[in-house]
DNA sequence: TTGTAAGCGTTATCAT
DNA sequence: ATGATAACGCTTACAA
């Protein structure tokens, strides 16, 4: 009785598997496993009835045995650096929409702009054997290069493009986008720049951008004083109390460059406060383009990444290379200069 | 010769391991895993040997053949309707921090709203075996609740809260929420209400926040009218627009309700353009809190939803139920109602 | 405390 | 076109 009662037990709980479905269709667990895998290879007949029966028993192949025996996941894993930003979270998004659409299941991490930490969770989702790595920037753990060699785990740097970089990447070239927005304020005859640079603190990206600035300005034997010059991260208060910073330091910059768009919200918000005209007294520009910048009362001008591009090029760069296709190595994505009404000529001194 | 090269290749692409650090350590398997999954069951000294040859050799478990024997993956998925937003962003770091906390990875998906897809990727999921699932709301596909209990996936609806809900929530209890939000305006002597609603197509979440408004107002005898209804998505240009259109239908309304923070903020920048003073001709209001609303020139008053909060909490139920714990069913998130300058009393007609 | 050995549910290599 | 069967790399009774 008790041995009947545990009988019924496992054959209530027990899932069922490819075997099961062999059984029911009289045929082997390879032609089962051939239906699903290369149905070319089983004869219609057959495929027809193996195919309802698998319906008929709600069998779904178990991802881990298959991962097991094909070296192959399924999976890719991204590491952001945060995902509460407007950028990273539309990528992430058109990143994951691509992956799916290949069948492909995306993990996420977060790294918090922390190289070492970034480094940990790639060690993670590699012992969790993804197929391939989403990154972004090109500054990672010294170890990380040849840790990802040695396993042989293909990856791609995004949010960056450096045409002599070492491994794959796929993004905006930070550098020049920050050069041309600076000249394009120089050439509006700006002379003094203020800066609210985002912090460089493990962002590459950031110091790229800011290199751009500042090799545009020494170009034109330009240069922002210190007092002029401000770091901060990416809250709209921060770029508030950093343009009041900037403000006192007498003379006012003409332009200011801020580092990203929330910290550029925050400068021409202050600066409205302030009584400013803009672009009159000041022209505020940003990088990054979130909707609030277009529909402030004066609409900013920034630089418009096409995020969603940059998460959708590097998946199907990465699926190409698991497919054995030779990919380029470097893929450039827009950084487009945005103009709108807060930038302009300096007021004639 | 030929046979000897093959031999070199294999044995320089074989991956190393369980048994290679056993053989290595002159131990069984058995002890080897052991000392990973229960170093208190192995003596000190070769739990010592064995963890630097695993070093050493720079070992990882495998995850696929863990899980096979194991029955768990180690991953929850979790599907949201977006993640271009706000709180969804927010919640989904959080809830990736509290699951790595405790040696969880994350699988993510996106469902745009459309909970045919949103059960296409729980599908997915449980194929890849999860252990747990994260969803967002209560309305789901209608085989979705059957399907999971079948496969007894444990699962947590979140971001509403409703205290007869079946599954597990954890949430803001949504109509509650804007049930007190227009008390407060109708208290504050308001009568003529307008609403820009977020669309209720596939989000359970914005159709309770409706109900709570339609709830306080005929409790108080009060309706909105046609002219005084719109319905938006979460753009701040939407909001502008549909602002314009209940601006244009006289008697215009003296408290406007928004069914987020972009339509919300669009709403005040358009009131602000059209020259109304606020919160004196005005009093406009949102939902959810960004960081834009209490910087926008008039504060705005809004609710505060604890997103991270609700992410970390979902993870830690969830991780509860898969030890073994019983957690307790609902779960309910503040919802707080943050005045600021954008409400005030009606100017006396 | 440690070792032996039987799986976990597939895929893939052979034969047939 | 289909079938036998040996892996895949680990965990876990059970035995010693």
């Amino acid at each position: 009785m008790v041995l009947f009662f545990k009988k019924e037990l496992l054959s209530v709980t027990r899932r069922i598997g490819l075997r099961d479905v062999a059984r029911m269709a009289g045929v082997s667990t390879a032609t089962v496993s051939r239906t699903v895998n290369r149905p070319e290879a089983v004869s219609p007949e057959l495929r027809a009835r193996i195919t309802s029966i698998i319906g008929e028993l709600g069998w779904v192949p178990d991802a881990a045995a298959r991962a097991l025996v094909t070296r192959r996941s399924g999976t890719i894993g991204a590491v952001f650096p945060t995902l509460t930003h407007g950028d990273f979270a539309r990528a992430t998004g058109a990143l994951q929409d691509e992956l799916a659409r290949r069948g492909y299941t995306l993990l996420l991490a977060c790294s918090n702009y922390d190289s070492r930490l970034e480094y940990e969770q790639v060690g993670k989702f590699v012992e969790r054997g993804v197929d391939g790595l989403i990154l972004v920037g090109e500054a990672h753990h010294p170890d990380m290069a040849e840790f990802l060699a040695r396993r042989a785990v293909p990856y791609v740097n995004t949010f960056v493009y450096s045409p002599l970089s070492h491994g794959t990447c796929v993004g905006p070239d930070n550098r020049r986008a920050l050069y041309r927005l600076t000249n394009y304020l120089i050439d509006l005859g700006h002379r003094r720049f203020g800066i609210i640079a985002q912090s460089t603190r493990g962002n590459d990206r950031a110091a790229a951008r800011l290199q751009g600035i500042r090799d545009a300005l020494s170009e034109r034997d330009l240069a922002v004083p210190r007092q002029h010059f401000a770091e901060g991260q990416w809250s709209i208060a921060e770029g508030r109390g950093l343009y009041r910073q900037l403000l006192a330091a007498r003379p006012a910059p003409t332009a200011v460059i801020c580092g990203n768009a929330y910290l550029a919200v925050g400068a021409l918000l202050e600066s409205q406060h302030a009584g400013q005209a803009v672009p009159g007294d000041v022209s505020i520009v940003g990088y990054d383009d979130i909707e609030i910048m277009r529909e402030m009362p004066v609409p900013m001008t920034t630089v418009r990444v096409a995020s969603d591009e940059v998460g959708r090029r590097a998946a199907r760069h990465l699926l190409a290379r698991l497919d054995g296709e030779t990919a380029s190595d470097a893929y450039e994505c827009d950084a487009e200069i945005i103009v709108r009404n807060s930038s302009g000529p300096p007021r004639l001194a």
